[in-house]
RNA sequence: GCCGGGGUGGGGUAAUGGUAUCCUUGGGGACUGUGGAUCCCUUGACCCGGGUUCGAUUCCCGGUCCCGGCCCCA
């Protein structure tokens, strides 16, 4: 037997509509905000992946040399390609520019609850501007996406690189150094942080400095904690501008530092409090990286949202309505009527009914049990008696109720039976 | 990369050093112009490899995969 590769899923017809209806949901927010979507390569020159992010992601992703011996990678996210997509093709087109995305990313990792090595995403990337309204209209994008997918229980926080980036930095000159004191940051291992001052010989003073600033976690009321003008200025602005795109639960967070140096500005995260230990849904911020591709700086603003943590969220949440395939399913009482089944079916198909019928030769008897176990809504029998009075029999699966109705309308009177189910 | 818990038909299970129970599902039949019922027949399993043993699904080791966690998380 061959089993299914490492931390890959297969889905089936229920799970497939359920992912389906999430993501169609927030595609068409994407629409109502005006973002179009693009569709990149799976895979890219490791390059591009190695230039965003470092070379140590190499570790974690899916590299092989193709028949010309050029190195490449399946993705292990699609911002980078969306970006490089953008500085080949797109540069001059007028600006603000909206993309969004749907696609499968790979990232060799130890599989747990909510990680896969293959894995979906939905983002968004709004190039242009880093101005609060431009950071506002990717956040809220980002929650109304969450909210049409149906999920309710959810945390936004909101940060911003540049706080903490400039404190540091202001005392500390060794880049090396600044980058591990940022990712301590991030990790909250304060005590690591505190041995490392000691053996630099970094002050006590900035130590207490970034301790505070990284506690600073609340509503706008901790805006006033933020030393840097500039930024509590732009906080605030996209605080207000949130509020009216109807965004109000979020929490301001200066203790999100997001480990890789690529982040200039704003960052945001979205927890799931009922997930485990991944419980993070959404990650994003705001960026430069044009230039890294050899395109002009331009700043842009993104987030992605991984689509199976938010499907393992919507299960925490709530009884997920079950999937009924079928809305009727024609049954001919003997052999003599299967010919003319088909061309009932045929007609209730092209009405728009999601109809079928029996394929394996069953009895009639057989057939119903069939359509009962499928979750057909109704069955539609069709025989000698039908047929010589032009009608069908529509029998309601779950009433046992039988009307008869003509042949040339029985699409019409599914229909409106359906609506009213 | 590391740690813990697991792996028996498609799904769910029981038992066992002598190849396996029950339920469900699937296929067929009885009935047959009315199903979720009943009865009958039937397909189908011990994750893989090695070791111990006369004999391993069972005990031991390794691997693999699943579940959860650490690390990491673009």
């Amino acid at each position: 037997m061959i089993q299914r590769p490492r931390g890959t899923r297969d889905f089936g017809p229920a799970e497939m509509h359920r992912r389906r209806k999430a993501e169609e949901a927030m595609r068409e927010v994407c629409h109502r905000f005006g973002f179009g979507e693009v569709m990149t390569p799976t895979f890219e020159q490791s390059e591009l992946f190695t230039l965003r992010s470092g070379q140590a992601v190499v570790d974690e992703m899916y590299v092989f040399k193709d028949k010309g011996g050029r190195d490449m990678a399946l993705r292990p996210e699609i911002t980078a390609s969306v970006i490089r997509f953008f500085v080949n093709e797109m540069s001059n087109l007028p600006k603000p520019l909206k993309l969004y995305y749907v696609g499968n990313c790979f990232r060799y990792e130890n599989p747990q609850s909510g990680r896969y090595r293959e894995f979906f995403q939905l983002g968004a990337e709004l190039i242009g501007n880093d101005n609060p309204e431009t950071d506002a209209e990717v956040i809220s994008l980002a929650v109304h996406c969450l909210r049409a997918a149906g999920l309710e229980d959810f945390h936004v926080r909101i940060g911003h690189i540049g706080v903490m980036k400039s404190l540091v930095l202001s005392e500390v000159q060794d880049p090396a150094i600044a980058g591990n004191v940022l990712r301590m940051i991030d990790k909250e291992d304060f005590d690591a942080m505190g041995d490392m001052f000691d053996a630099n010989a970094l002050s006590r003073n900035l130590f207490e400095r970034i301790t505070t600033l990284a506690d600073v976690r609340g509503g706008k009321e901790v805006l006033d904690s933020v030393d840097d003008a500039k930024v509590q200025e732009h906080l605030r602005d996209l605080f207000e501008i949130l509020k009216l795109h109807g965004v109000e639960d979020v929490e301001l967070d200066l203790g999100i530092v997001r480990g890789l140096d690529y982040y200039s500005g704003m960052v945001f995260e979205i927890d799931a409090p009922r997930l485990g230990a991944e419980k993070q849904v959404m990650g994003g911020g705001s960026y430069t990286l044009s230039e890294l591709f050899g395109g002009e700086p331009v700043f842009s603003t993104g987030f992605a949202i991984g689509i199976d943590r938010v499907m393992l969220a919507l299960e925490a949440e709530k009884e997920l309505p079950e999937y009924a395939p079928i809305d009727a399913f024609v049954v001919p009482t003997e052999d003599a009527m299967r010919k003319y089944a088909f061309a009932i079916l045929s007609k209730l198909r092209s009405k728009g009914i999601r109809a079928d019928v029996d394929l394996m030769r069953r009895s009639m008897s057989k057939s119903l049990k069939y359509a009962s176990s499928v979750g057909a809504r109704y069955a539609v029998i069709v025989g000698k008696e039908e047929m010589a009075k032009r009608v069908v029999t529509l029998r309601n699966m779950e009433s046992g109720e039988q009307t008869q109705v003509p042949a040339d309308f029985a699409a019409g009177e599914l229909a409106k039976s359906l609506e009213r189910m």
